[in-house]
RNA sequence: GCGCCCGUAGCUCAGUGGAUAGAGCGCUCGCCUCCGGAGCGAGAGGUCAGAGGUUCGAAUCCUCUCGGGCGCGCCA
């Protein structure tokens, strides 16, 4: 349960039979109408900010209107009591038995606790990662596929159904260029020295398997043919050994997705005329020229009349080139085709996660979803900022491997694929961040994975101890036990915090941004912790007492509570909680 | 020149219109020498870059200014 939606609703009732009753008028705007946790925990549970939000329309004193709406709601079989404060702030404090239920939820639902129907089964497609083919994964890329994974997980435990999807752009120059560098490895593996590698080539020795593999299937012979015929040739075999070399480096992280979209074959099948032609049926294609960009003017600008899209339609700066010089499209063109695609297979919300220095991209590709579909917000476009790896606070800059960039798989070997992926999400997606390589194995306190999976050990560590004990630690049993016995303040805190959770797994989901939970975890961990070292001092909080069966047995079930939020949120994480430590 | 993102404690950062703006690190002061371990507790520290505006209420929304990052025909 989502107990401020619960209490919100309660207040939307309250409001009703006001209304009913002739007390407060009848049509007045409730979308604003909240409820949320109060600052100060001595101000009760939950605060509403109903009386001021509808003080104007009602024609009433946000005060007045408190009071009547609370001692209206002081009626309610869940609310202990409702206090008017402040500016007309409505305080309500939950009756006692409130918060023991919420723990009998958490250990009932286990894993799945927050889990939510706001999603209402809406498809969501979520494309991430969409790297070129050309070569190994880059940590930046790793963090787009972290972040996209983990969205992808949050929107499916809010109640969406999620496609997971990577784009393929296998029919760029770029790829041509991947085929003449596959080429010259193919002439290495048969024995020629090829020496340095030419600039505008990929340089990287993950190509050398390309080539042998090249030289074994086609021999010298494969310099017979026509040129245009050999680069075909190896850039299709170059860009199935890279999408492979890809796909393994994302499983080293835990990344399955469900559906690879060739561009090759959104080209090829049409989609491009068809979603064009759908543009042109809505007016959205002119010819016309285009003024050079300000500032900083190409040298060899020319005037021409040019194939263009209204995107200052839709808010872009300039309308958009669909064809290029030669005929062909532009890549804005095949893109506009593939989210098209993407949206034509039953997907109401499109979201890409891309690198920061596409950002120039969006608004352009976001008008042509809104020119398409009619709607302003078919397409959220999450930039992920750099990731700069540091050890110990120094920069690192070269990797062994690929000559240029650190990859993924070079990080994950060092530090594994759980901290990975947590440190990945401490941050939102649009600030920088910093993965120091010596930090995020550090057993310390200020190391965030490290604080959480603690939390968990001990958890674990606690229930295994009081099973020795002869206490009966499965859920059903915990959920049993006489919860009323959690009365230090520090227990009823931590359950609070834990109602809390299915809350902020909505509201994450309906903002796109994974790291709250990252967040979320962090303070839960933090709040556990606390509780566990006032048993240091006061040997009466100690979560095991073993002459008090009872007590005992309430507090393995607020453990057992943590376990399974904290289990809940690594979930969607895609990290492992930890048994031990 | 234009667009997007960012600017919050000494540092790294949370905080999608609510009450006295939070956390970790660092600092100061206590405590602990402990396997309920890989420290614990308390405290100091703020012009939320600045100026206007909207609102009962703004770090949050709008406008402008300043500062930093990214990007800027047909490339991918």
């Amino acid at each position: 349960m989502n107990y401020f939606q619960h209490f919100r609703t309660i207040a939307l009732d309250a409001i009703a039979s006001l209304q009913a009753a002739g007390a407060l008028t009848a049509d007045l705007d409730l979308s604003r109408v909240a409820a949320e946790a109060p600052r100060d925990a001595s101000h009760g549970d939950v605060a509403l900010n109903a009386a001021m939000v509808l003080a104007k329309a009602a024609g009433q004193k946000p005060r007045e209107l408190a009071m009547l709406l609370a001692a209206r709601l002081a009626q309610h079989p869940d609310i202990e009591q409702a206090e008017v404060a402040g500016p007309g702030f409505i305080n309500l404090t939950a009756r006692a038995a409130f918060w023991p239920a919420r723990l009998r939820e958490i250990l009932a639902a286990g894993e799945a606790y927050g889990d939510s129907t706001v999603g209402q089964g809406k498809t969501v497609n979520v494309e991430y990662v969409s790297a070129n083919p050309t070569g190994p994964l880059h940590v930046g890329h790793g963090r787009g596929a972290v972040f996209g994974d983990a969205l992808a997980a949050l929107l499916e435990k809010a109640g969406h159904t999620v496609v997971r999807e990577y784009y393929i752009n296998d029919a760029g120059a770029q790829v041509d260029v991947l085929g003449q560098s596959a080429l010259l490895r193919a002439r290495e593996a048969l024995g020629g020295t090829i020496g340095e590698i030419p600039a505008g080539l990929y340089p990287g020795d993950y190509l050398v398997p390309v080539g042998q593999a090249l030289a074994e299937a086609h021999g010298a012979e494969l310099f017979a043919k026509p040129e245009a015929e050999q680069v075909a040739i190896a850039r299709d075999l170059a860009i199935r050994m890279m999408l492979d070399l890809i796909r393994d480096d994302l499983a080293a992280v835990g990344i399955r997705q469900d559906v690879f979209t060739s561009e090759r074959a959104i080209v090829a099948a049409g989609r491009v005329e068809a979603a064009l032609r759908a543009l042109e049926d809505k007016g959205l294609v002119y010819v016309g020229v285009l003024e050079p960009p300000k500032g900083m003017r190409p040298d060899d600008w020319e005037e021409r009349p040019q194939t263009l899209f209204r995107a200052s339609d839709f808010g872009d700066d300039v309308d958009r080139p669909l064809r290029k010089s030669d005929g062909a499209w532009t890549y804005f063109a095949t893109d506009i085709a593939y989210h098209f695609d993407k949206y034509s297979r039953g997907s109401e919300t499109l979201i890409d996660v891309w690198g920061a220095d596409h950002g120039g991209y969006v608004k352009r590709v976001a008008a042509a979803m809104q020119g398409l579909t009619g709607a302003r917000d078919t397409l959220d476009v999450k930039l992920c900022q750099l990731v700069r790896v540091l050890r110990d606070g120094e920069l690192v800059r070269m990797s062994k491997r690929s000559g240029d960039f650190i990859t993924l798989r070079e990080v994950v070997d060092e530090v594994g694929k759980d901290v990975l992926r947590f440190i990945m999400l401490t941050r939102k997606n649009d600030a920088p961040l910093d993965f120091d390589l010596a930090r995020a194995v550090d057993q310390s306190r200020d190391n965030p994975v490290f604080y959480v999976q603690y939390a968990h050990a001990r958890c674990r560590s606690v229930l295994r101890h009081a099973a020795d004990e002869g206490i009966d630690v499965t859920p059903a049993a915990l959920a049993q036990s006489d919860l009323g016995l959690l009365t230090d303040s520090d227990e009823a805190g931590l359950i609070k915090l834990m109602a809390g959770w299915p809350r902020l797994v909505e509201q994450a989901a309906e903002v796109h941004e994974p790291h709250r939970i990252a967040f979320y975890l962090q303070d839960l961990a933090a709040n556990f912790h606390q509780l566990w070292n006032k048993g240091r001092e006061d040997a009466t909080l100690r979560f095991i007492q073993s002459d008090q069966l009872a007590a005992t047995q309430a507090r393995m079930a607020l453990v057992q509570g943590v376990v399974a939020v904290i289990g809940s949120g690594l979930k969607v994480m895609g990290v492992e909680p930890a048994e031990a430590m």
